[in-house]
DNA sequence: CTGAAAGCGCTTACAG
DNA sequence: CTGAAAGCGCTTACAG
């Protein structure tokens, strides 16, 4: 920078002006200092800047992982927010670690990341507090279960998201279930799922529920293999099964067509999430969206605006709405002896 | 750190060495610092470290996306090996924009990036020479067409899965087969699958290519729709279909068994890549394996080793190969009497 | 093993 | 609109 302000004629204050666009400088002295960045080649380094103003332009972002659909989707639009607004993403994965997790928090505080975005369930502990007290600010999201009050969590009402797979279904009229859910993970879920059902009268018995680890594709192709015997004759089967994941219902369809079920014909299956297999998917799975690029985005716009100086509280808190989304897989019941043709 | 230095009685060269472990200190006053540390809740300003010792234990990694379980776990395995050598990712994505990639390039190396690597292809142009001038490390990986020569380059021999995945449908005897490939992006591994039939004396007719725009299971599905009426009877099918990514073999397997055609019985089909749903497909897909990770840990630790001090240079390119992975979905080619029955 | 000085490359007031 | 000074919070030699 002195080189540049040297080959210019001026002082480096001056180039200072010029780097960084403050129109306190005449548009001789501009052209002047424009040709000699040019000719050294000069690029101003962001991290002696970061040390002067306090501001290192990165926020931090800390998720479970990214090889699944919904993180993935979730970081690209943080990604995109960040980068339009000229903020980097420094991203650090837990992998359902909470020790791993702790490492990095502490680690990204001190890295002296602008603002912190931290995505998924485990134990903050007092991490929390360290970083409010840093006076870094911290947002929540995709937090879905008992997230620290003290914090401004952007998340989804998943309990809600169960509630509408479950009134999808009864709407269709079906009332002999079985729930393929990722527990205890999604409990909230299946919360949701059975609300819809309490509404009518119905329950959904603990013997139709099936816990599916991971909530993976092969572990619900599995879960199915190993359910399907337990319901007897064919009459027996339930009209429709609802998922507590997407990537379980399209388990759940594949283990049912080799079986040689119909989905919807003979079953109805309804996922959660809205991955983007989901509409490609053969038939096309009717699911609850998960409204994740809208929590993104309302998660990125609270921290930018907390850096720009606005207060963060848990009143920034908010809970997002999932959406039906009504597709191929699911059909009315019919009556069993239908079905049994 | 003057506060804690103060606190404990000793200057803050002293807690400087004590923060980094230098054993340098006498047992006695490293207690009293770290206790004054834990007092006063002091964690060290990394910025400012970054900016005495030119290190900011940050590496940049600019891929296309991180929407596709390629990237994902590319990413996931670069992110593991930062962390376990005590670095940072930044992460930036290009959407296959090549000005959006120019952008984050310039601005992740004024941000002072220890290393920055760059995946996928684009045209690099000058940045490519700006990066190495400023001294910092740069390696690209997952590069398919032309790599600029002066930098070192992690790929993987496209051309390679190509063959092999054309060897494997010619060792089970397939002669007539269909390519559903995201063209011209994939165009070397087609070269590959040529090279493969060309060994035998025979050649895929260009009216059996068929492209698959953006190589995602619901183009590929359309493609399929697109392209059997082309084929005309049943005997004139194709024994084999051949494609350039697991995603499009995805789709085209259930294109196909939406048409009543079993894999693979009636058509054997075999993938690229080895994506996690590629093994728990039903059919499970045969695929060449793409050694991702692998790429991700050479690229990787290249990076590290320029950090520390190795030069870095054209040299240090490899070409990784990958490996053919048969599962369930290909089988050996039978007379088409007996598969027109 | 510990203390005083200089410097990393910027920005931020503050005079001219 | 431009110039000289101080400072961001560390680390790096260099004396004691």
């Amino acid at each position: 920078m002195l080189d540049v302000a040297r080959r210019a004629g001026v002082t480096k204050q001056t180039v200072s002006n010029v780097v960084r666009g403050r129109q306190v400088v005449s548009a001789e002295t501009r052209a002047k200092v424009e040709a000699a960045i040019a000719e050294l080649g000069y690029t101003p380094n962001m991290v002696a800047r970061g040390l002067a103003t306090g501001s290192t332009m990165t926020v931090g972002f800390l998720v479970p992982t990214i090889a699944h659909p919904f993180y993935s989707e979730v970081v690209e639009e943080v990604e995109s927010l960040l980068e339009e607004s000229g903020y980097h993403l420094l991203l650090a994965t837990t992998r359902g670690d909470g020790e791993r997790a702790r490492r990095h928090l502490s680690s990204l505080s001190s890295r002296s990341v602008d603002a912190l975005l931290v995505a998924g369930d485990f134990d903050l502990g007092e991490h929390a507090d360290v970083l409010r007290a840093k006076g870094v600010p911290v947002a929540l999201c995709a937090w879905e279960i008992d997230p620290p009050p003290s914090l401004p969590v952007v998340t989804i009402d998943y309990e809600e998201a169960g509630f509408l797979a479950g009134r999808h279904l009864r709407e269709l009229g079906h009332e002999r279930v079985a729930v393929f859910a990722d527990l205890p993970a999604h409990r909230v879920r299946l919360d949701g799922m059975r609300r819809a059902f309490a509404l009518d009268g119905l329950s959904v018995p603990e013997d139709r529920i099936f816990p599916v680890h991971g909530a993976s594709l092969e572990t619900a192709y599995e879960a199915v293999e190993h359910a399907l015997p337990l319901f007897g004759a064919a009459g027996r089967l339930p009209t429709a099964v609802i998922t507590s994941t997407d990537a379980i219902a399209l388990g759940v369809m594949q283990a049912l067509r080799d079986r040689g079920l119909r989905v919807p014909q003979d079953v109805s299956v309804v996922g959660i999430d809205d991955i983007p297999q989901a509409a490609h998917a053969h038939p096309t799975l009717t699911t609850v969206a998960l409204p994740k690029r809208r929590m993104a985005r309302q998660a990125t716009a609270l921290l930018l605006a907390a850096i720009a100086g606005e207060p963060l509280s848990g009143a920034d808190s908010s809970l997002l709405s999932p959406e039906i989304v009504s597709r191929a897989s699911t059909t009315p019941v019919r009556p069993a002896a239908a079905r049994a043709r």
